[in-house]
DNA sequence: CCTCCACCACCAGGATCTTCACCGCGGCGC
DNA sequence: GCGCCGCGGTGAAGATCCTGGTGGTGGAGG
């Protein structure tokens, strides 16, 4: 889950933006109106947590332009007092929903996944399987044939996101930005190099190669025949 | 079902009396506590709501004298603060379940299910263990391989909330907001200076490390291999 | 055979975790 | 009230571990 988190109060918006990490989601952080809007307008994220009271154009403003501008992501306002009237006035705005400060992180979440229409926890998948290869999400564990494969935080990411797209071809540039959040292009290996470390844990005893290379093109997951 | 709800006032009262009756189950009501207990010993019920406030005689009295009569129908409280205390005090009570107002009627609705559903006879537990470790929530009393370990108060609630997700990875921020309370990062180390003392407790003797690091995920207990 | 791309061993910088000493606050006994 | 004591939070120093960059090697494809 993509999300953007547009708060200019420091310490609330490190605390959201490592819950958030923390749970595995790639957060963006803009400091004010201006910035939230022009990341926001791109589109690409799955939900946004807005300040209501920020610097250059407040959150009410930002929703607002952003609907104008045909962006339908759902947005989440934080509020110091969420009054009746800053509600009607909000979701006028195009706000979907409300959250008064201060509030706790489980319910942030909560909401959150409930604008994106994810399934809460209950029907997330926990489990990723692609042939002897299983990664558990909530235990963060790894195992091939049973075998326990620990991981570095990087390769974990790396793996997920294969994982998760297993079959396809991931291009380099998709891994830069999906596990990197490198919106550019590095010029030096570090692909490569977390992939073959990758390779090494995962093909340890002889076991038939599970990443296979497409010579120019990127990297694919899958089970062999 | 035949369910019980004790509960003084009268919207709420009305609000979940109306919905279980609509969902077809048979619905009693008391609005003390000592009305509650009355009708509550006579064990006819699949299951009981309990307000944790109430006239007379509070739901966790209602709940205490039960069990000591030796009443074991499954209770869920209703309650406005569901704070871990509140939580624990409740359990010592004998209560199977707790919801905080408001709270959403399917949620109750599920949870009343879950409860009626449990086979009677493993009423929540009453003691966490993981490998050789217990923590009897009752007595307050934690002990590795039968040697009695004694703990703080905020170190007791450290591994409560550890060994309640044994086996998963818990993230500091879910410490923050489950242990602490603190809804913001208060940017030192308090974590993991408690995670520090509890670990000098538990591995006392040469024993095998249970908390395990996850690094830049949180930390997991869990028994070694 | 040549070129380009991919692979991987190695290293230093830095991020993260651990531990320790210290201190404040509140409870308790006097 | 007063002072002692123990719990629990702070912050810094040090240990540990990750990670991205570099550069040489090897193999695929033309």
């Amino acid at each position: 889950m993509k999300i953007l988190v547009v708060e200019d109060d420091a310490e609330t918006a490190g605390y959201v933006v490592r819950g958030l990490t923390e749970a595995g989601h790639t957060v963006d952080q803009a400091t004010d109106g201006r910035e939230g809007l022009f990341l926001a307008t791109d589109g690409a994220y799955d939900v946004l947590v807005v300040d209501r009271m920020l610097p250059k154009l407040d959150g009410l403003g930002l929703v607002r332009a952003l609907r104008a501008a045909g962006v339908r992501t759902p947005a989440l306002f934080l509020t110091a007092r969420a009054g009746v009237g800053d509600r009607v006035e909000g979701l006028e705005a195009g706000a979907d929903d409300y959250l008064g400060k201060p509030f706790a992180f489980a319910e942030l979440m909560a909401r959150l996944n409930a604008l994106a229409r994810r399934p809460p926890l209950s029907a997330e998948p926990t489990v990723l399987r692609v042939a002897d290869l299983e990664m558990d999400l909530l235990k963060r564990v790894v195992t091939r044939a049973g075998q326990r494969i620990d991981l570095q935080p990087r390769e974990f990411r790396l793996l997920e996101y294969l994982m998760r797209r297993a079959g396809q071809v991931v291009t380099r540039t998709m891994l830069l930005e999906g596990v990197w959040d490198f919106h550019f292009d590095p010029k030096t290996s570090v692909v490569e190099t977390h992939i073959s470390r990758l390779r090494a844990k995962l093909d340890r005893d002889g076991a038939p190669p599970l990443i296979h290379t497409m010579r120019g093109a990127g990297y694919c997951l899958r089970a062999p025949d």
